[in-house]
DNA sequence: CAGTGGTCTAGACCACTTA
DNA sequence: AAGTGGTCTAGACCACTGA
């Protein structure tokens, strides 16, 4: 069994369980802890960085949901097999336009704050003619035409247009002190219109990705509704589950 | 802040945190806690259950997990909107044929062992010429084809054909001993060749979903190897995301 | 049998929010 | 200032696995 070098810090911000977590992570990510290899007991590794066992259980599940290891009562706990991460990663064009050094840019459309229709202040959880800001963007990877990502948000927590191509949409609402506390997103395909063609540089007909979210905040508020297509041929979701 | 009518069984086999969040999930469900609600803190809840905090508190952390609630340090523990997920499932073709009661069937178009690619082998992390199961199945939905599904598994833990029909493919598994712990999964489109347009009654260049999974066990183990195509015009996935 | 993770307790102190 | 969640401790008992 492999003993971890991890230094703990106790005057760091940084939860203990996360510091412990994060040392794995980067174990695993760099390949001193490879895949079937045994990751060290709850009891001896608390005992050996003096914490507690809740403290380093809670690092231990972290990991599991992330899915880089897997545990059974009685047996221990593994680093779960790498050609499952690998192999579907190395297919991903766009990880791959990524790699090699093409940073992602993005073009505005559109930026335009109006009375928002019936369906998207709905959506959006406003009373009805509330104020929606639409922005739509196309976004680029090494120079290819990406995506088209068209974002609602209620027109009060809206972004300024500098802040938005500064820094990104979620950027831009975090320094407004708007956090995101999750999402509900929907998955799903159809056929390029002419203009989305167009605007993609495909043909009429390409197959595209299509992502619907919605986001809230952690009080509860509806924060932005998002409709985006990707060019399905430079563009997949990929995603780890457990259990 | 509603007082939830929690009845904790001590003698079930269930932990007593997932009665709790179970109590929750179902009070959010049937509407008896809306949107926006507040729920009850946790040091009330365990003094009122008579369980201790840690016990209260996983209990609500899997909630968040699941999406179903957020919460801020201060403020409380409110149910998420349920805008987010009511939303997107009104328009999700196959929710709607199977809220219609027209359960899906499946159809088995190929169930052989033979001798495993290289490709193949590797993705299972099986050695060179080992035996693989291949299966393709079509799936249904109110009489609808819907969906191509295509696994390979190591053959010394292939299903019988007889309990693949009877319980579908993760049921005959857990049967022979083996649990999915996690999975890497790819979700991307491509339109349909002349083959899968004629399986699926779909023209050909019909814009297709796919899915692409490799699954392991709790041992670590790869355990099967899924490439699914759905009919976008029927099909889209739904997920919830935190933080 | 020893080793391991799963569950649970009964506290403690702190950071943040709201009024 | 009061209320709430975030983190952490130092134990305990149990269920399951594997030699």
């Amino acid at each position: 069994m492999a003993e971890l070098d991890i230094v703990v810090d106790r005057t760091s911000e940084i939860p203990l369980h996360q510091q412990i977590s994060d040392a794995h992570r980067a174990a695993i990510a760099s390949g001193q802890l490879r895949p079937g290899a045994r990751v060290e007991n709850e009891i001896d590794l608390a005992a050996r960085l003096g914490l507690s066992r809740p403290t380093v259980r809670r690092a231990m599940e972290d990991l599991v949901h992330s899915g880089l290891v897997t545990r059974r009562r009685g047996s221990g706990t593994v680093v779960a097999p790498s050609q499952v991460r690998r192999q579907l990663r190395l297919t991903s064009l766009f990880d791959d336009l990524e790699a090699e050094g093409r940073r992602p840019t993005t073009s505005v459309l559109e930026f335009s704050i109006a009375v928002g229709s019936p369906e998207t202040t709905e959506t959006l959880g406003l009373p009805p003619k509330a104020g929606v800001l639409t922005i739509r963007r196309l976004r680029f990877a090494g120079g290819e035409p990406l995506a088209i990502l068209t974002n609602e948000l209620p027109a009060d927590i809206a972004p300024d247009y500098s802040a938005l191509g500064a820094s990104g949409l979620y950027a831009s609402l975090r320094d407004k002190g708007i956090t995101i506390a999750g999402a509900t997103q929907r998955i799903g395909a159809r056929v390029a219109t002419h203009a989305e063609a167009q605007l993609l540089g495909e043909k009429a007909g390409a197959p595209l990705l299509t992502l619907d979210r919605v986001a809230y905040s952690d009080s509860g508020r509806i924060v932005e509704h998002g409709s985006h297509v990707y060019r399905a041929s430079l563009y997949s979701f990929d995603m780890s589950i457990r259990q």
